[in-house]
DNA sequence: TTCATATATTCACAATTGTGCATACAATAT
DNA sequence: ATATTGTATGCACAATTGTGAATATATGAA
């Protein structure tokens, strides 16, 4: 009982909604600084989110070295799967933009592995080429961190 | 996309979700005083609740003299079917005192319309009788009024 | 080993929002 | 009029959110 409402409480916020988006949209795993750069959220923020949509049994994560990987929990119970479900018939569109964020995001993968952190200069690179083609928002994210 | 977040947001309160899970339970409808006993809150709070889930299109309301009754609202689109299926497949022991009450509540219905306010002495006399077998904690919830 | 660097988490703070309670108010029936 | 059903508002308090700084953990180089 009480975890059907930590999840519909989870599920109640545009970052975690957006998180889960995410994840659902794609196969496999994405890695905090992945997630970070296509929602364009500090990436403290976007930690502190999923430690709820984990506390939530909505997301599972697995340690590589540094990298830390998120995928959508398998769902426990009829409940959760239709929950699911709804999320998986959210409209595309009402993502776009993000989900365009994250397939460039993807493209700096190596070996199907996340090889750059958060902001990387790649990262940079390919943002700017598409601004300067598209006119689209520059980043204006927070930096959650005192040096760079 | 800001409908589904605020969806979810009021189902992640344990009285909306108490609410949405009665009216989900009865085939018909049920007025503000119905809903008030059945979950024990005081009147003016599951007045507010309501208003949230009507704000979420989640319900809506039929208004009949003094009385308001309140309904499920038609899913609008594909994922609040889902939503709704998910509601509707959580385990009904999670529920069973509210539900109990509820069926009490009802019993004092006339022809199908409710003829009772909140904790009228019809009601108070059938939770007293029920007390004296099951000792079941008995009502605490607040008047939110200060005469009577 | 030791140090620097990188990814991710946690802590402290302020701003915002949500909650329950009490009260006043509006609408309706007798 | 007067009682009754339900709503709206103000208040104090708790919960949530985003941000920046500090911390934890892992990698690699000197």
């Amino acid at each position: 009982m009480e975890l059907y409402i930590e999840q519909f409480k989870a599920l109640g916020d545009k970052t975690r909604l957006a998180i889960i988006w995410l994840l659902n949209s794609v196969p496999g795993n994405l890695c905090v600084c992945e997630i970070t750069d296509a929602i364009g959220e500090s990436h403290c923020n976007v930690s502190r989110h999923l430690k709820i949509l984990k506390g939530a049994k909505l997301v599972k994560e697995k340690k590589e070295g540094r990298w830390v990987y998120f995928d959508l929990a398998k769902p426990q119970d009829q409940v959760q799967s239709y929950i699911l479900q709804a999320l998986a018939t959210i409209p595309a569109d009402a993502f776009l933009e993000m989900t365009t964020r994250l397939k460039m995001r993807l493209s700096l993968r190596d070996g199907n592995r996340c090889v750059d952190g958060v902001k990387s200069d790649n990262w940079r690179r390919v943002v700017n080429k598409i601004n300067d083609k598209n006119d689209i928002n520059e980043d204006t994210s927070s930096e959650c961190r005192k040096d760079k």
